[in-house]
DNA sequence: CTGAATCCTTACTGATACTG
DNA sequence: CAGTATCAGTAAGGATTCAG
C-alpha cells in the first residue's frame, strides 16, 4: 500500500490511522511476528529470518517500530558493533489483535481463494 | 504500502498474505468499515461516505473485495443503472478481528504518540 | 556488523475524459 | 448513475555504495 502522509483519508487525528499505517506496510508485521517467535535478535540474524527483506527496509522498519515504542533497540558498544532488537511490552500487546487477523486468515483462506476462482469480471452495470 | 504481487515476501501460498494484502492498501478497510456501519449502499452514496476516495479507487477497491467474496455487488437492471454493495457473511466475519486492531489503536494511541515524541534518532551503532 | 545515502525501477494513486 | 481507459505525478522498495 502506498500510504501518503499528506492528504491522508484517515486523517492524522484519527487513532486508528497510526495502527493502519503500520499494519499496512510490507514488512512491519513480518518483523513483529519474527521478533515474537524468536525473542531478542540482532540485526543480521533478524534479517536472515525475515525472508527477502533488504537491509534498507529492515533498518527502516525497525526505526519506525522503535520510534513507536513497539520495539526496543539495544546497542552493545563493542567491536564489531552488535545491536539487539526485541519487543517492548507495548509491542507484545499489539501482537494480540494481530493474531486475530492471522487466525481469520488461516480459517477463511480457502474460502477467499475459492471466491477468487469463481469470480467473473462483471460487465459494466448490466445484469443478466 | 506498496504490495507488489510479484516477488512477494510472504509468498503466495502463505494464507496470512491474502489478508495483509487487503488490510495493507489505502482504502479497503475504510470501505469495509463504512459498509459495516451503513449496511447496503449504492456506489455514489458509498463514495460520499468514504471521504476523499476517487471514483477510480472506489471501483477498484470494490472489485477486489467482491472478488475475494467479502462484498456482494447487486446490479439493478434499471435506467439509470443502480448498483448496491453490501458485506457478505465472509466480509462481516473479517470485520471481527479488524475491530481488535481498532480497539488496540484506541487504547494505546496515546502511548504510541508519547513514544514518538520521546524518540531520539540514534547515532549509528554507537552507545553512550 | 550495523547501518546511512544514493540511484533507479516499479507500483500506487488521482485527474481527466469517455461510455452504456 | 456507474463505471472504464488513459495519463502523469508521487511514493515505496531494491540494489549498490560508502562509513563508523
Amino acid at each position: 500500500m502506498s500510504l501518503h502522509k499528506s492528504k491522508d483519508p484517515y486523517a492524522e487525528r484519527c487513532p486508528i490511522r497510526d495502527v493502519l499505517e503500520r499494519t499496512g506496510d510490507r514488512w512491519t508485521l513480518l518483523v513483529l511476528f519474527t521478533l515474537e517467535e524468536w525473542g531478542t535478535l540482532r540485526f543480521t540474524v533478524l534479517r536472515s529470518k525475515v525472508q527477502d527483506i533488504s537491509q534498507r527496509m529492515l533498518a527502516q522498519t525497525l526505526r519506525r517500530l522503535e520510534q513507536d515504542g513497539l520495539v526496543l533497540r539495544i546497542v552493545h558498544p563493542t567491536v564489531p558493533p552488535r545491536v539487539d532488537y526485541e519487543l517492548t511490552a507495548l509491542g507484545k500487546s499489539f501482537l494480540v489483535p494481530l493474531h486475530g487477523l492471522l487466525q481469520w486468515a488461516q480459517t477463511h483462506h480457502e474460502q477467499v481463494r475459492a471466491a477468487r476462482s469463481a469470480y467473473q469480471a462483471p460487465t459494466p452495470a448490466q445484469a443478466l
